[in-house]
DNA sequence: GGACATTAGATGCGCACGCATGTAATGTCT
DNA sequence: AGACATTACATGCGTGCGCATCTAATGTCC
């Protein structure tokens, strides 16, 4: 039984609902349970580590994370609450929130960067890459 | 650029991420307005509709929706308030409760599933159904 | 039949979310 | 420059969720 079996498209969203439930689930754990991170926070120092500037701003975030603009400004809250990030205004637009990783956050991010990778390739990894 | 380009798997996990976040709130957006439903409560009410016996215990929806236990007791409770299910003792096993949709209920689902399989169509629809 | 485990469902609790709104800074238009 | 719209972010609020726990009923084993 194919995972698209190119059925109605009921099925289709049947089949992504739960393949996404699925991993969204084992991540939610294991990044918690592990290193106490939640997925949200994790994709965030994720997009935070993997920039080429190394900083980026709140609104630059927001655009490559599936939350609203609230949730992103109360994840980045907890992550500088624990230490993970810092945030600073910006001098040229004095609206703008710069986020950048503390050390801490790279290190904790270096730890938990395998965990994700493992429940994806686990949980996203055998269901026929695609054909 | 396909949907699910072989490449890695962190990379299917954002597709799939993203597909899922758009249908997702799509879905909640347009159910919610037009009928007042979240997708959790159409879900259930789809199930139950949909049931040959016209009715199913509560640990039966349990394992066809992606919810938790207490949310699945929760949205029963929801839609009993509202009117749009039952819930019942059985009597062969007196810890079991089994979900009927009200007359109501029934109406509400299929004045609301046109809406979802529109939404399911203009999300879903394009993007290749398979390769 | 009595002790213990298991199953079905409900509920207390804390949390992350989205929506609406608030605040402040910037852009635009005349 | 002054009025108004827009952008960037924070926050009050309500809601649905999962986890842990509770109650009650059923199953199991001696």
């Amino acid at each position: 039984m194919p995972l698209t079996p190119d059925g109605d498209l009921c099925e289709r969203w049947r089949q992504l609902m739960a393949c996404y439930h699925d991993v969204s689930c084992a991540l939610e754990r294991a990044l918690s349970q592990r290193h106490g991170l939640g997925v949200s926070e994790f994709e965030t120092l994720d997009l935070l580590v993997k920039s080429p500037r190394g900083k980026q701003f709140v609104h630059e975030l927001h655009s490559g994370l599936h939350l609203s603009q609230s949730a992103l400004s109360r994840t980045v809250a907890r992550l500088e609450k624990r230490g993970l990030v810092t945030r600073a205004m910006c001098a040229n637009d004095r609206r703008a929130v710069s986020v950048t990783p503390t050390e801490e956050g790279r290190r904790l991010h270096a730890e938990a960067a395998p965990t994700h990778t493992a429940v994806l390739t686990e949980h996203l990894g055998e269901l026929q890459p695609q054909a």
